[in-house]
DNA sequence: TATGATATCCTTTTT
DNA sequence: GGATATCATA
């Protein structure tokens, strides 16, 4: 402590404190923009240069990405020791500490990690197998409920012993949803397949089953740091608590007001109580924001008062005041992305500015089809992020299901995917044969169809698929040998031309199957890429010798890594395009955030009860904190859905920024549709809107050729020689549904009477029957408070927008 | 068994 | 509007 270390130069007095005191249980309370990545940096390279091992540190981060960038600062700090920290999400880190222990547990060290559609499809065969109507067992309704049990740690037994459960899924209708659940979990084993969520809940229970692995990854990792601590679930949680119980050196980073994932069960509650679990924590508040203006800080700040559950921060910046919030209104979405992209082309042209340092933002992945037409058009640069678009390719799952049957024998649904792919003439008859054969016995549907293989039949179509089958085996077969022999490149060759699958693409001339090749080269290139990668961590000794780039360690990489986590090769300067939820802990010079309407942000679903709407009104506060300088908002007064046009009204959120930080020429109020201006004047109303936006009017197809003044050809569908042009000039609006919205928002706009009185019983969609406790009037609207007895108890609801009605 | 036509969901957010 | 699922037909 006699010297100053200078890692410790230039940070904040509550940065340094943060930094240096790293022993014991702390609490690091980041607002946004806060320095929080350098204090965490700084932290772990400061430990570091106090004679801490590298090794013993175990840094828990939300994206791969953001586990590779806080790697390579603390490398700058502390040189290639860093390299011996253990650094990653929370799926990757113990997703290898699971392959390491796999088979304690019953699973076969190369398991294969189930993807949602994996997980999705199995349910699918579950629920056939049981004869349930798939009408009321959605299989991805019950997928998700499957995930929510296993994030809050709760197993099949578990799950059909409580009776809270069982009666939830009755008036749910899915009372087999226990036995589902226990038989998906089965079946998962009997695959060698674990789920995303497996990865959490199957480390609780090596941690819980078998107390020395427990007892030597607490001895290992005697330092703790969690990321995004308040977006951790209960199972993420609990895998901490265990961890940190011989040795509470456990660090944890978070901002309460930026938990946006509680649909993927985290928690807020884990940052809020954190005191609570560990008593003798020390808190740290970093306060200062050095990312943005003085402007959007203090209107991020007037946002996010709205919400009651708050932990005590007042954010602040130093930094200039900066330009006021603009916010611009479009008729429609086409109309908006016009606007966005002319916008953001005139700001960074006038400024001399990169491309990269615009972000578009929105809240739903479907609206970023509209920016990416203007911006093609307009040949602006864009780069777009998407959930696992990777995956999203036939070409790609098609040739993981190849390595993977090849890796895991047992892995069923791999094996569905691949046995007909291309096409062999396997039939679902076929495959469905097998499947009952392989339940009959036991086995895999492989282990079944190899025993096949050897038996004679007379009937004739049966012998022609048998050889077909045998034909299939015998490939699997050599592909087998072919890993062995060769190198991990080779060996993905090989997988992609002995298939057929990368014939089959060539064959057709057409660009999807072009793109589908150079999808499957990508692909190759990223084994070759990741051989290279190890072979040099190899020669620097970071790793040992034998211990060589195997496919399925590529595999379990490729699984859990997302879109965000690739780097883009060809050149960087380019508009970034992405949902408010990927945008989080990244910054931009201008941020613009579109679709800034009730009913989409915040979300329908999510305006159901106050804590989903809280939580969209974080995400508004993440989104309009990742700007540096400027922050443009838009909304638009219709919006394609659902193949016709749908009205909307500006989000309340827009009307929750304090004026003083906003610029804008119309009225903010959500409530300014009045009746006279869409009441029985309706339709000429609705006639004037049509002719402000004639752009995708025209384009559409009038019959009169009035198209033919649109210099740009855009892919029409009703220009289809085939279909005649529909009578009336506008096919997509659909009047009826005008009116509908219409009528509902005038009833609702004006007065705000409530229907609802304490002590009425009413019945929810989801939440079953409850009485009215408390009714609280807001601005346009009623808070109602509904007690609903047994596994939901009290609610809080917004009354127009509950779905409830009155009993 | 493979292909093309029609029906149906969909739109919250992701490791 | 579009992707995917299911159905009808050769």
């Amino acid at each position: 402590m006699a010297t100053t270390s200078k890692i410790l130069e230039g940070l904040n007095a509550a940065q340094h404190d943060a930094v240096v005191n790293y022993e014991g249980p702390s609490l690091i309370i980041a607002g946004a923009g806060s320095g929080k990545t350098r204090v965490l940096t700084s932290r772990i390279a400061y430990m570091i240069e106090q004679g801490v091992r590298p090794e013993s540190i175990l840094a828990l981060t939300f994206t791969n990405k953001a586990a590779k960038e806080m790697r390579e600062r603390i490398e700058a700090m502390v040189g290639p020791q860093s390299r011996y920290i253990r650094m990653g999400t929370f799926h990757s880190v113990f997703a290898r500490i699971l392959r390491e222990n796999a088979e304690r547990m019953g699973y076969p060290q190369a398991y294969t990690i189930y993807e949602s559609n994996d997980a999705k499809n199995l349910i699918k065969t579950i629920i056939k197998e049981r004869n349930l109507s798939d009408e009321k067992y959605k299989p991805g309704h019950i997928a998700s409920r499957i995930s929510s049990a296993k994030n809050s740690l709760i197993t099949p037994g578990a799950y059909m012993a409580s009776t809270t459960l069982a009666t939830e899924d009755r008036q749910r209708q899915i009372p087999e949803m226990g036995t589902i659940y226990l038989e998906y979990c089965k079946r998962c084993k009997q695959n060698g397949a674990m789920d995303f969520d497996d990865l959490l809940l199957q480390t609780n229970i090596l941690f819980r089953d078998f107390p020395q692995v427990l007892a030597e990854y607490q001895e290992r990792f005697r330092y703790l740091l969690v990321d995004e601590y308040q977006d951790t679930n209960f199972a993420q949680y609990t895998i901490i608590r265990r961890l940190a119980l011989k040795y509470p050196n456990v660090c944890v980073v978070g901002d309460d007001a930026q938990s946006i994932y509680s649909f993927r069960g985290a928690k807020i509650e884990n940052i809020l109580s954190f005191q609570r679990d560990y008593p003798d924590a020390k808190i740290y508040k970093l306060e200062q924001n050095y990312r943005s203006t003085k402007t959007i800080v203090d209107a991020a700040n007037s946002v996010i008062n709205h919400n009651a559950r708050r932990m005590k921060k007042r954010c602040f910046s130093e930094g200039e005041q900066g330009e006021k919030i603009r916010i611009l209104k479009a008729y429609t979405d086409r109309e908006e992305a016009d606007m966005i992209v002319s916008d953001l082309r005139d700001k960074v042209r006038t400024a001399g500015d990169e491309w990269s340092e615009v972000a578009i933002l929105y809240r739903t992945n479907n609206q970023s089809q509209a920016l990416e037409d203007v911006l093609r058009r307009k040949a602006i640069p864009y780069r777009i992020y998407k959930g696992n678009s990777f995956y999203d390719h036939k070409e790609i799952r098609d040739m993981l299901g190849y390595i993977r049957l090849i890796i895991n024998p047992r892995d069923d649904e791999a094996f569905k995917r691949i046995i007909n792919t291309p096409a062999r003439g396997i039939g679902a008859t076929s495959v469905e044969r097998i499947a009952a054969i392989a339940q009959s016995r036991g086995t895999s549907m492989w282990d079944a169809v190899d025993a096949l293989v050897g038996m004679q039949s007379d009937d004739p179509t049966e012998k022609a698929v048998a050889r077909k089958v045998a034909e299939f085996v015998a490939l699997i077969r050599e592909l087998s040998l072919a890993r062995e022999a060769k190198g991990l490149y080779d060996f993905g060759l090989e997988v992609a031309t002995r298939s057929g699958i990368l014939q089959s693409y060539r064959m057709l001339n057409t660009p999807e199957a072009q793109s589908a090749v150079d999808n499957i080269e990508e692909l190759l290139n990223t084994l070759q890429l990741f051989n290279e990668q190890v072979e040099a961590e190899i020669r620097a000794g970071e790793r040992e010798e034998f211990d060589k780039a195997t496919i399925e360690e590529w595999l379990s990489g490729l699984m859990l890594m997302s879109d965000m986590d690739n780097e883009e090769e060809d050149g960087n300067n380019k508009v970034t395009l992405m949902t408010v939820h990927s945008a989080k802990g990244l910054e931009y010079k201008y941020v613009y955030i579109v679709g800034c309407e009730e009913n989409l942000f915040p979300s329908m679903q999510a305006m159901e009860d106050i804590d989903g709407l809280e939580e969209e009104r974080r995400l508004f506060y993440v989104a309009l904190t990742r700007a540096k300088s400027l922050a443009t908002l838009s909304c638009a007064e219709m919006r394609f859905k659902w193949g016709n046009m749908e009205f909307s009204r500006p989000s309340r959120f827009l009307s929750e920024i304090d004026p003083q930080y906003v610029d804008s020429d119309f009225d903010l109020k959500p409530a300014r549709r009045s009746a006279t201006n869409l009441g029985e004047d309706g339709e000429s109303a609705l006639d004037a809107l049509r002719r402000r936006f004639d752009y995708r009017y025209q384009q559409k197809g009038t019959p009169q050729g009035a198209s033919t003044q649109r210099p740009q050809p855009t892919r029409s569908p009703y220009a289809s020689p085939q279909r005649p042009a529909p009578e009336p000039p506008r096919p997509t609006i659909d009047t009826s549904k005008m009116r509908r919205v219409n009528t509902s928002t005038t009833g609702t706009v004006t007065s705000a009477p409530c229907d609802y009185a304490v002590g009425d019983v009413v019945q929810h969609t989801t939440f079953g029957r409850g009485v009215i406790r408390d009714v609280t009037p807001l601005a346009t609207d009623h808070k109602i408070t509904v007690e609903f007895g047994a596994p939901h108890g009290s609610k809080t609801l917004i009354a127009r927008l509950a779905k409830l009605t009155k009993l």
